[in-house]
DNA sequence: AGGGTCTCCAAAAGCGCTTTGAAGTGGGCG
DNA sequence: CGCCCACTTCAAAGCGCTTTTGGAGACCCT
């Protein structure tokens, strides 16, 4: 069922059909009903294809993944945000997958015409080519997470990290630890280099003389935090607080302690960052834990909303969007034993 | 730039360019370099919807996502699988977020010619009427997971968590277990049937005085574990061995022995199903976990190379392909102790 | 009653691509 | 020298929709 059989059933002309189904105003409201009417009783779908040769509008949002590391569960719970929204902005999310190294063609095939109106990049490296590609591109995008590396103006959401973990180092020092160890995310990627900065500036500016330091690189799983809080624990004068990219990393991190008989908030403090996935929830830990709270799915919403809003020309200017990370307290510190 | 642009740099007809560039037989090898050359040198990219308008083609494949439920981390770590296969066989993904009950309507919507060509069902429920739908629309289709209550013949992809559950939970009552309990997942999803079908057949069968046998429902995460084995644990005579339906509720149910003083593998044998989740990983418990192993990314790997399998015509019966979930010896189960 | 203004609809022109059917080359052969 | 055939190329017709253009009626006002 197409629009011409639909009109020649109905006795109309297409545009006439086409009005009365887009609710144009230049059609009688009798008309109307009857032809909304058939549409339904046969079921009729406009063919998107078709639509969008005509209007020049997809009606629809994505992003280019990369098969090996793209698809984290960091970026999947991003994703689910994105989709969520996308379907009460009435866009569809279409996801194309490169190979490494392919990106480029695969950001030139989306902006070929047809198949987005807009792309969101997730968690940009720090002068990450991709923005540049978008704007010569002239796809609109918002990118979450900073791209510090690089000057350009471009819409953004950002979740500020760093003041996260300068605020909760700085509450370790507070407390009195003299001995910290940050277990981060990998080398190199904006929120990994964010929690460092945070962690660091902390350090310099307690008062007297800086506690120890100690950051390790890993991926954000729970054997990462498993190992890399057994090598700090292990070490001659092991940390009393230990600040973690995820909380995975922070099970693993908790998983060394009890098997060193240390009690979590007691012996060894432990903060850790909350991306909010399901199934891990800081609150189900030896000692509920105190985190800095980064949603990525509502991350996600927001920025499928922002994209609407975009493509809708309603958002224009570059705007750049920062949603602090709340640092919840839960019983997972305290000052340290001596 | 489109094709008449091009064709008309190149002198060329529309015909000859769209051939060249589509790889056909009766072109000039020359003629096409000269195209490819052109092509990229100023950056054409056919349309997307254009080409699918005139091939009646989408080159897609799709699922409809509901927006409270439909989005655990299972399907996104499903779809991650998916998209992964999806790019290597030249596919996009598109996403059809719809409400609660809408689903219908976003079937039809996305069988609307033009957005895909093929869709996946994840996880149907015991008599889906989703299957019905897209038979009706004449949409292909493959499931993964079988709703077991319908009739009809549809293609299909299964793990065989029922065996799986079975043979884990045989091996339990071999090793001497006489009281074992299931922690199984959400009521009534067909999984979880499985599961408790497959836990009740091994303990009819065990020679003897049946163990005694308890299953809970629950969701799949770490805190619904958690609390299921509490409460398992301090009833009377508790369970001595346990079944979990995922690593997460896995990681409570360690979280909660632990808090008992309770050594996995020794005072406790512990199962789950491990479905590949990164970050989570059966071999960092505090004792590696036996599991049944049915990884979803290589599912939806696999979903969407018979998807586009279909879409070219090279599959058509409906096949039911059925995976062993195969169970993985670790150190977290053993005799019990009496 | 005539003219002007609205309201509603039909026809047709794209949107950018694929694909059919036909035409234009040139070479080989009788 | 002319004919046929294989090899290339081309013009044109859709694909199903939106949107512009312009015309036909209906209605109102003077």
């Amino acid at each position: 069922m197409n629009l011409k059989e639909l009109s020649q059933i109905l006795n109309l002309s297409q545009t006439t059909v086409s009005r009365a189904l887009n609710g144009y105003p230049e059609v009688n409201e009798g008309t109307r009903q009857r032809v909304m009417q058939a549409a339904r009783q046969h079921g009729y779908e406009p063919n998107a294809a078709a639509r969008r040769l005509a209007t020049g509008k997809a009606n629809a949002i994505g992003c280019v993944t990369v098969a090996d590391d793209g698809m984290s569960p960091h970026f999947m719970e991003f994703l689910a945000g994105v989709n969520e929204q996308a379907g009460k902005e009435d866009l569809d999310v279409v996801l194309a997958s490169a190979e490494q190294g392919e990106e480029e063609a695969a950001y030139r095939r989306l902006a070929g015409h047809g198949r987005v109106d807009a792309v969101f990049l997730f968690a940009p490296s720090k002068s990450d080519p991709r923005i540049e590609l978008l704007q010569e591109l002239n796809l609109p995008f918002i990118a979450y997470g900073r791209a510090t590396a690089i000057d350009l103006e471009y819409p953004a959401l950002d979740a500020d990290i760093e003041t996260a973990f300068f605020n909760a180092s700085r509450l370790l020092t507070q407390l009195g630890h003299k001995s910290i160890a940050l277990l981060n995310g990998p080398k190199g990627l904006s929120t990994s280099l964010q929690r460092d900065a945070g962690f660091r500036r902390a350090l310099k500016e307690a008062g007297g003389k800086p506690p120890r330091d100690k950051a390790l690189n890993g991926d954000l799983s729970e054997r990462s935090g498993y190992k890399g809080a057994c090598r700090l624990l292990d070490a001659d004068s092991p940390p009393t607080a230990l600040l973690c990219a995820s909380l995975f990393s922070a099970k693993g991190a908790e998983r060394a302690a009890i098997e060193r008989d240390l009690t979590i908030g007691a012996d060894l403090s432990l903060i850790a960052q909350d991306d909010g996935f399901p199934y891990l929830d800081a609150e189900t830990f030896s000692a509920p834990l105190t985190t800095a709270r980064a949603p990525l799915r509502k991350a996600g919403k927001r920025v499928a909303e922002r994209l609407s809003a975009r493509i809708k020309g309603v958002e224009k200017e570059p705007k750049v969007e920062v949603w602090t990370a709340e640092l919840v307290m839960r019983a997972s510190i305290g000052p340290p034993k001596s």
